[in-house]
DNA sequence: TAAAATGGTTTATAACATAAACCTATTTAT
DNA sequence: ATAAATAGGTTTATGTTATAAACCATTTTA
Protein backbone atom coordinates (compact mmCIF):
# COMPACT_ATOMS: atom_id res chain seq x y z
CA UNK A 1 0.00 0.00 0.00
CA UNK A 2 2.42 2.79 1.05
CA UNK A 3 5.76 1.85 -0.66
CA UNK A 4 8.78 3.69 0.28
CA UNK A 5 9.33 6.95 -0.83
CA UNK A 6 12.88 7.15 -2.66
CA UNK A 7 14.69 9.52 0.02
CA UNK A 8 16.74 11.20 -2.74
CA UNK A 9 13.49 12.56 -4.40
CA UNK A 10 11.07 12.94 -1.71
CA UNK A 11 13.06 16.19 -0.99
CA UNK A 12 11.33 19.42 -2.33
CA UNK A 13 14.20 21.42 -3.61
CA UNK A 14 15.70 17.93 -5.46
CA UNK A 15 12.76 16.98 -6.60
CA UNK A 16 11.74 20.45 -8.41
CA UNK A 17 15.15 19.88 -9.79
CA UNK A 18 14.28 16.76 -11.29
CA UNK A 19 10.59 17.88 -12.64
CA UNK A 20 12.61 20.50 -14.55
CA UNK A 21 15.14 18.49 -15.67
CA UNK A 22 12.46 16.02 -17.37
CA UNK A 23 11.09 18.74 -19.52
CA UNK A 24 13.77 20.45 -20.40
CA UNK A 25 16.27 17.26 -20.77
CA UNK A 26 19.38 20.35 -20.15
CA UNK A 27 19.81 23.09 -17.57
CA UNK A 28 21.86 25.56 -16.57
CA UNK A 29 22.77 25.90 -12.72
CA UNK A 30 21.34 29.58 -12.79
CA UNK A 31 18.48 28.53 -14.83
CA UNK A 32 17.72 25.72 -11.68
CA UNK A 33 18.48 28.44 -9.33
CA UNK A 34 16.21 31.16 -10.42
CA UNK A 35 13.44 28.25 -11.32
CA UNK A 36 13.36 26.69 -7.75
CA UNK A 37 13.93 30.15 -6.32
CA UNK A 38 16.62 28.03 -4.18
CA UNK A 39 20.38 29.79 -2.81
CA UNK A 40 23.14 28.27 -4.82
CA UNK A 41 24.86 26.80 -1.76
CA UNK A 42 21.85 24.65 -1.26
CA UNK A 43 21.04 23.83 -4.80
CA UNK A 44 24.67 23.28 -4.92
CA UNK A 45 24.20 20.46 -2.37
CA UNK A 46 21.29 19.12 -3.83
CA UNK A 47 22.72 18.74 -7.04
CA UNK A 48 25.48 16.93 -5.65
CA UNK A 49 23.35 14.14 -4.20
CA UNK A 50 21.75 13.65 -7.55
CA UNK A 51 24.62 13.34 -9.42
CA UNK A 52 26.01 10.95 -7.07
CA UNK A 53 22.70 8.73 -7.00
CA UNK A 54 23.50 8.61 -10.71
CA UNK A 55 20.04 10.80 -11.08
CA UNK A 56 21.75 13.35 -13.21
CA UNK A 57 25.08 14.35 -14.95
CA UNK A 58 26.73 17.41 -14.16
CA UNK A 59 28.63 18.94 -16.85
CA UNK A 60 31.28 22.20 -16.05
CA UNK A 61 32.72 24.24 -18.83
CA UNK A 62 33.05 27.71 -19.68
CA UNK A 63 31.02 30.31 -21.24
CA UNK A 64 33.75 32.74 -22.16
CA UNK A 65 35.28 33.34 -19.63
CA UNK A 66 32.74 32.03 -16.96
CA UNK A 67 32.23 28.78 -15.25
CA UNK A 68 29.43 27.43 -16.33
CA UNK A 69 27.42 24.11 -14.89
CA UNK A 70 25.20 22.07 -16.76
CA UNK A 71 22.85 19.23 -15.96
CA UNK A 72 21.21 16.42 -17.38
CA UNK A 73 18.44 13.87 -16.28
CA UNK A 74 19.78 9.88 -16.92
CA UNK A 75 17.79 7.61 -17.51
CA UNK A 76 18.59 6.41 -14.44
CA UNK A 77 16.84 9.45 -12.65
CA UNK A 78 13.87 9.24 -14.87
CA UNK A 79 13.21 5.73 -13.85
CA UNK A 80 13.64 6.55 -9.92
CA UNK A 81 10.96 9.71 -10.53
CA UNK A 82 8.22 7.52 -12.38
CA UNK A 83 8.58 5.20 -9.72
CA UNK A 84 8.66 8.11 -7.04
CA UNK A 85 5.21 9.48 -8.75
CA UNK A 86 3.91 6.01 -8.90
CA UNK A 87 4.28 5.27 -5.43
CA UNK A 88 3.45 8.62 -3.91
CA UNK A 89 0.08 8.56 -5.84
CA UNK A 90 -0.49 5.65 -3.37
CA UNK A 91 -0.67 8.12 -0.68
CA UNK A 92 -2.51 11.35 -1.94
CA UNK A 93 -5.36 9.31 -3.89
CA UNK B 1 5.79 27.40 -10.08
CA UNK B 2 6.95 25.34 -7.16
CA UNK B 3 4.91 26.46 -4.36
CA UNK B 4 6.56 24.99 -1.10
CA UNK B 5 5.68 21.72 0.35
CA UNK B 6 4.47 21.95 3.58
CA UNK B 7 7.18 20.50 5.83
CA UNK B 8 4.71 18.75 8.51
CA UNK B 9 3.20 16.94 5.62
CA UNK B 10 6.25 16.11 3.23
CA UNK B 11 6.87 13.77 5.18
CA UNK B 12 6.45 9.46 4.51
CA UNK B 13 5.00 8.51 7.68
CA UNK B 14 2.96 11.58 8.71
CA UNK B 15 1.57 11.33 4.96
CA UNK B 16 0.44 8.00 4.93
CA UNK B 17 -1.17 8.86 8.92
CA UNK B 18 -3.33 11.77 7.15
CA UNK B 19 -3.79 9.86 4.03
CA UNK B 20 -5.35 7.01 6.12
CA UNK B 21 -7.23 9.15 8.54
CA UNK B 22 -9.06 11.23 5.25
CA UNK B 23 -10.45 7.48 4.32
CA UNK B 24 -11.53 6.15 7.38
CA UNK B 25 -12.56 9.66 9.89
CA UNK B 26 -10.95 7.73 12.56
CA UNK B 27 -8.09 5.44 13.56
CA UNK B 28 -6.60 3.46 16.36
CA UNK B 29 -2.68 3.73 17.10
CA UNK B 30 -1.96 -0.18 16.49
CA UNK B 31 -4.02 0.06 13.26
CA UNK B 32 -2.21 2.95 11.93
CA UNK B 33 0.83 1.26 13.51
CA UNK B 34 0.28 -2.19 11.30
CA UNK B 35 -0.89 -0.15 7.99
CA UNK B 36 2.34 2.05 8.15
CA UNK B 37 4.52 -0.49 8.89
CA UNK B 38 5.74 1.52 11.20
CA UNK B 39 7.71 1.94 14.63
CA UNK B 40 5.43 2.37 17.55
CA UNK B 41 8.33 5.31 18.26
CA UNK B 42 8.40 6.85 15.09
CA UNK B 43 4.55 6.88 14.62
CA UNK B 44 3.97 8.29 18.44
CA UNK B 45 6.10 11.06 17.35
CA UNK B 46 4.56 11.85 14.33
CA UNK B 47 1.27 11.88 15.20
CA UNK B 48 2.32 14.16 18.42
CA UNK B 49 3.27 16.84 15.35
CA UNK B 50 0.64 16.13 13.54
CA UNK B 51 -1.92 16.81 16.49
CA UNK B 52 0.40 19.99 17.91
CA UNK B 53 0.01 21.48 14.25
CA UNK B 54 -4.03 20.53 14.58
CA UNK B 55 -3.85 18.78 11.88
CA UNK B 56 -5.68 15.55 13.98
CA UNK B 57 -6.69 15.45 17.42
CA UNK B 58 -6.20 12.41 19.43
CA UNK B 59 -7.86 11.09 22.02
CA UNK B 60 -7.06 8.86 24.71
CA UNK B 61 -8.99 6.27 26.66
CA UNK B 62 -9.18 2.86 27.60
CA UNK B 63 -10.66 -0.68 25.79
CA UNK B 64 -11.24 -3.05 28.76
CA UNK B 65 -8.08 -2.28 30.70
CA UNK B 66 -5.66 -1.29 28.08
CA UNK B 67 -5.01 2.17 27.00
CA UNK B 68 -6.39 3.28 23.71
CA UNK B 69 -5.26 6.31 21.57
CA UNK B 70 -7.51 7.17 18.52
CA UNK B 71 -6.56 9.58 16.02
CA UNK B 72 -8.91 11.88 13.96
CA UNK B 73 -8.17 14.11 10.89
CA UNK B 74 -9.56 17.58 11.75
CA UNK B 75 -11.10 20.12 9.31
CA UNK B 76 -7.39 22.10 9.33
CA UNK B 77 -5.92 18.76 8.71
CA UNK B 78 -8.12 18.28 5.41
CA UNK B 79 -7.56 21.38 4.10
CA UNK B 80 -3.53 21.37 4.66
CA UNK B 81 -3.44 17.88 2.75
CA UNK B 82 -5.19 18.84 -0.19
CA UNK B 83 -3.52 22.14 -0.39
CA UNK B 84 -0.29 20.13 -0.13
CA UNK B 85 -1.87 17.77 -2.49
CA UNK B 86 -2.35 20.46 -5.24
CA UNK B 87 0.80 21.90 -4.69
CA UNK B 88 2.21 18.61 -5.28
CA UNK B 89 0.68 18.16 -8.74
CA UNK B 90 3.01 20.83 -9.75
CA UNK B 91 6.44 18.87 -8.81
CA UNK B 92 5.39 15.64 -10.40
CA UNK B 93 3.41 16.23 -13.58
C1' DT C 1 5.24 -15.51 40.24
C1' DA C 2 8.08 -15.01 36.36
C1' DA C 3 8.05 -14.01 31.72
C1' DA C 4 6.06 -12.26 27.77
C1' DA C 5 2.94 -9.25 25.51
C1' DT C 6 0.36 -4.75 24.94
C1' DG C 7 0.31 -0.08 24.09
C1' DG C 8 2.49 3.12 23.99
C1' DT C 9 6.40 7.47 25.35
C1' DT C 10 10.97 9.39 25.80
C1' DT C 11 15.59 9.80 24.42
C1' DA C 12 19.61 9.34 21.50
C1' DT C 13 21.55 9.66 17.01
C1' DA C 14 22.43 9.97 12.39
C1' DA C 15 20.96 12.12 8.22
C1' DC C 16 19.09 16.20 6.07
C1' DA C 17 17.94 20.80 4.45
C1' DT C 18 19.40 25.15 4.50
C1' DA C 19 21.83 29.45 4.89
C1' DA C 20 26.05 31.70 5.80
C1' DA C 21 30.59 32.19 4.76
C1' DC C 22 33.82 31.69 1.57
C1' DC C 23 36.50 31.30 -2.96
C1' DT C 24 38.16 32.38 -7.74
C1' DA C 25 37.76 34.91 -11.53
C1' DT C 26 35.77 38.72 -14.19
C1' DT C 27 33.77 43.01 -15.08
C1' DT C 28 32.82 47.77 -13.95
C1' DA C 29 33.67 52.11 -11.70
C1' DT C 30 37.06 55.65 -10.06
C1' DA D 1 45.85 50.97 -12.13
C1' DT D 2 43.14 49.75 -8.36
C1' DA D 3 39.07 49.00 -5.77
C1' DA D 4 34.61 47.49 -5.62
C1' DA D 5 30.94 44.83 -7.36
C1' DT D 6 29.23 40.84 -9.83
C1' DA D 7 29.17 35.99 -11.48
C1' DG D 8 29.17 31.40 -10.56
C1' DG D 9 29.65 28.60 -7.80
C1' DT D 10 31.67 25.37 -3.29
C1' DT D 11 32.42 24.43 1.52
C1' DT D 12 31.16 24.63 6.15
C1' DA D 13 28.25 25.33 10.08
C1' DT D 14 23.86 24.77 12.24
C1' DG D 15 19.38 23.78 13.39
C1' DT D 16 15.65 20.27 12.18
C1' DT D 17 14.06 15.86 11.14
C1' DA D 18 13.20 11.14 10.85
C1' DT D 19 14.01 7.15 12.95
C1' DA D 20 15.14 3.42 15.98
C1' DA D 21 16.46 2.06 20.45
C1' DA D 22 15.55 2.11 25.03
C1' DC D 23 12.34 2.52 28.24
C1' DC D 24 7.84 2.44 31.14
C1' DA D 25 3.37 0.86 33.09
C1' DT D 26 0.16 -2.43 32.96
C1' DT D 27 -1.90 -6.80 31.76
C1' DT D 28 -1.99 -11.41 30.33
C1' DT D 29 -0.05 -16.00 29.99
C1' DA D 30 2.94 -19.93 31.34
Amino acid sequence: MFKPLDPLLHSQLRLAVMSLLIGLEEAEFTFLKEKTESTAGNLSVQLDKLEKAGYIQIEKSFRGKRPLTTCKITSTGLKAFEEYVENLKNYIE
